[in-house]
RNA sequence: GCGCUCGUGGUGCAACGGAUAGCACGCAAGCCUCCGAAGCUUGAAAUGCAGGUUCGAUUCCUGCCGAGCGCACCA
């Protein structure tokens, strides 16, 4: 199954163990342009270490390397061309996807070891917005890929539910908020409150002494600080379960910052015993000077604790509860410098397993090249998003295949689709501006487009009304047109592993348009269901196509439906 | 000022240090009496600047320029 592989274990045989099997594996690369095979394998590398011409040597390799695997090994220059097996590698790879089904492509490297995943983490009382989004779908997906790789993934929504924000948002309420209001549209009223709030703080520094002092008696367990925030907790929860369920996200746990404020005494004394706690401008803090970064802060001279300290007691409450092999955190960009600064302070305190904890960042949601502000109220709304993208993706089904039975349900997995992936097609790390329009786009590297595939190809197996046979009999298929389609299947369990050791969704959800490309391609040229010997060996390659779009998209957190 | 991230056609993005730098959107021209045109085919169009390492640099290193984000009592 691995031609890579067995191509180095070929040159290691044939030459004097000038390098071993990784190295030479290690070297091998597909070749951009197809007229030069399937692998490559250049010879600059080795030319040094034997003192000989590159081409030379390719030349001589040429000649020794023989495996029926191989049909044809051309030199070009420095380049060993190899040229695999067509109808040996069509029909097992075809052979093997029919046979593993969803599982194919799955690695087994986690032996069930537990995964914490920290992501969404939305903020109570402030909109789920476009920058929630990142966080929840490049999360959900790692979710997903750390379970193909044999992972036991544990996904942790850490609520923002506690913070100074609260006792503004109370302020505020306690000034001009109105209960009806709040309960007929929670998130969007209390999102005006906020606002307001910061406007009139700009002509009145004393609202935000207030908004302090609420925070201080909500800390203190002050009754009526605590039912208001209850209340609004509960209200965005319910809010908020509304947009997972359309984008069909689930959590293992709810445990948000609220839920750590009796755990963080703990923190405090352990730091204390540990001797890293110092007093720095009536603050405690721990110094980083070491590891060259700011110091962390602990706790406000005013005895409230921070961000930090809630991290801390968190990631402390994880390894016990949950005893990670690996902890992601699926948290902007923005905030590399706090977990470095969480994660040296674990280390400092002498947790072995600090290192195993890893910030998977990722870049801002834009809005005209600048950064959204809450308090400014320019956000967008995600729900709002999702809901005209399900919209248009209804009328274009009203429009395109109008005896579509359950629509609904249909135009809500390809909208949705639509916007998330359109989140996971590029590097994580690359800020996006936002653009309704761009998002809301079902033609070309899509979503849609790759549903879509997977539904032409669903209609043709359906079509041919011949259940997959679990086997493919033997053809004369040459499987030349076939090719493109069928070495992008071997790639899979590539693509998944390189998702999973960069923590990079995109690299599957680019593997799977190439692959939808690939097959669009390949349908617009072979008539599949043309009857005749070969059918049978196309069929199976179809078959084999929806498995994998399917798994990808499975991958990603996006539904594939049969017909749309 | 210091730190992190990023500079590729008009726009949005690809390219384990390798061959002629790929794809999509948009634009121009085609393709449904034929398995679903949310598709396919063809065309024009790009590596910020200057050095360095290397047989070979879009990729690695240094400097500069540009963008975004951070840098103690927000999260």
């Amino acid at each position: 199954m691995n031609y890579k592989q067995e191509l180095a274990e070929k040159l290691f045989e044939v030459l004097g163990h000038e390098m071993d099997v990784k190295e030479l594996e290690m070297l091998i690369e597909k070749p951009k342009n197809q007229q030069h095979g399937d692998l490559a394998f250049p010879c600059f590398t080795l030319a040094k270490i034997i003192r000989k011409s590159p081409n030379m040597i390719a030349q001589e390799l040429s000649e020794k390397i023989q495996s029926p695997t191989f049909e044809k090994i051309e030199v070009l220059g420095a380049y060993l061309n190899i040229f695999l097996n067509k109808k040996l590698v069509s029909e097992d790879t075809v052979a093997e996807i029919i046979k593993q089904k969803e599982k194919y492509g799955a690695l087994n490297i986690g032996n069930n070891r537990p995964v914490t995943i920290d992501l969404s983490s939305p903020n109570i009382a402030k909109p789920f917005s476009m920058g929630h989004l990142r966080s929840t779908v490049i999360g959900n997906s790692l979710a997903f890929i750390v379970e193909k790789c044999g992972f036991k993934p544990i996904r942790i929504n850490h609520i923002g539910d506690w913070g100074t924000q609260f006792g503004k948002l109370i302020t505020a309420y306690k000034l001009w908020g109105d209960a009806e209001k709040v309960k007929q549209n929670p998130i969007k009223e209390l999102l005006t409150l906020y606002v307001k709030f910061h406007e009139e703080a700009e002509s009145n520094p004393s609202l935000v002494e207030q908004g302090r002092s609420w925070f201080k008696s909500l800390e203190d367990g002050d009754e009526d600080a605590l039912s208001l925030w209850q209340w609004f907790r509960d209200e965005s929860l319910q809010e908020f379960s509304r947009i997972y369920e359309l984008m069909n996200v689930e959590f293992d746990s709810f445990a948000g910052e609220a839920f750590y404020n009796d755990k963080m005494d703990r923190v405090v004394k352990l730091l204390e015993e540990k001797q890293l706690l110092v007093e720095s401008d009536q603050a405690q803090v721990v110094e980083l000077t070491d590891e060259q970064l700011p110091p962390c802060l602990i706790k406000k001279s005013d005895g409230a604790t921070l961000y930090a300290t809630r991290d801390l007691a968190a990631a402390l409450y994880r390894k016990e509860n949950y005893d990670f092999d690996l902890s992601l955190y699926v948290v902007g960009n923005e905030q590399s410098l706090h977990f470095k600064q969480l994660i040296a302070v674990l280390d400092k305190m002498g947790y072995s397993w600090a290192k195993k904890m890893v910030h998977i960042p990722f870049g801002m949601m834009l809005k005209d090249g600048k950064k959204m502000s809450t308090r400014k109220g320019k956000v967008v709304l995600l729900e709002e998003v999702l809901n005209e993208s399900i919209a248009m993706a209804k009328n274009s089904i009203e429009e395109k295949n109008p005896n579509l039975t359950d629509k609904d349900t249909v135009a809500k997995q390809v909208g949705v689709g639509a916007v998330m992936f359109h989140d996971l097609k590029n590097f994580r790390m690359n800020d996006i501006d936002f653009s309704l329009e761009d998002m809301l786009r079902f033609e070309g590297e899509t979503g849609p487009y790759v549903q879509y595939t997977y539904a032409r190809a669903c209609s043709i197996l359906r079509k041919a009304n011949k259940a997959t046979e679990t086997s493919i009999q033997p053809s004369s298929i040459s499987w030349e047109k076939e090719w493109k389609v069928v070495i992008l299947l071997t790639e899979f369990p590539n693509a998944i592993k390189r998702s999973f050791e960069q923590f990079d969704p995109s690299q599957i959800a680019k593997y799977i348009v190439d692959l939808a490309q690939a097959f669009n391609k390949y349908y617009a040229e072979v008539k599949i269901l043309e009857e005749n010997a070969d059918q049978q060996a196309r069929l199976a390659l179809v078959a084999s196509v929806t498995i994998v779009l399917k798994e990808g998209m499975r991958l990603l957190g996006i539904e594939a439906p049969e017909e749309m």
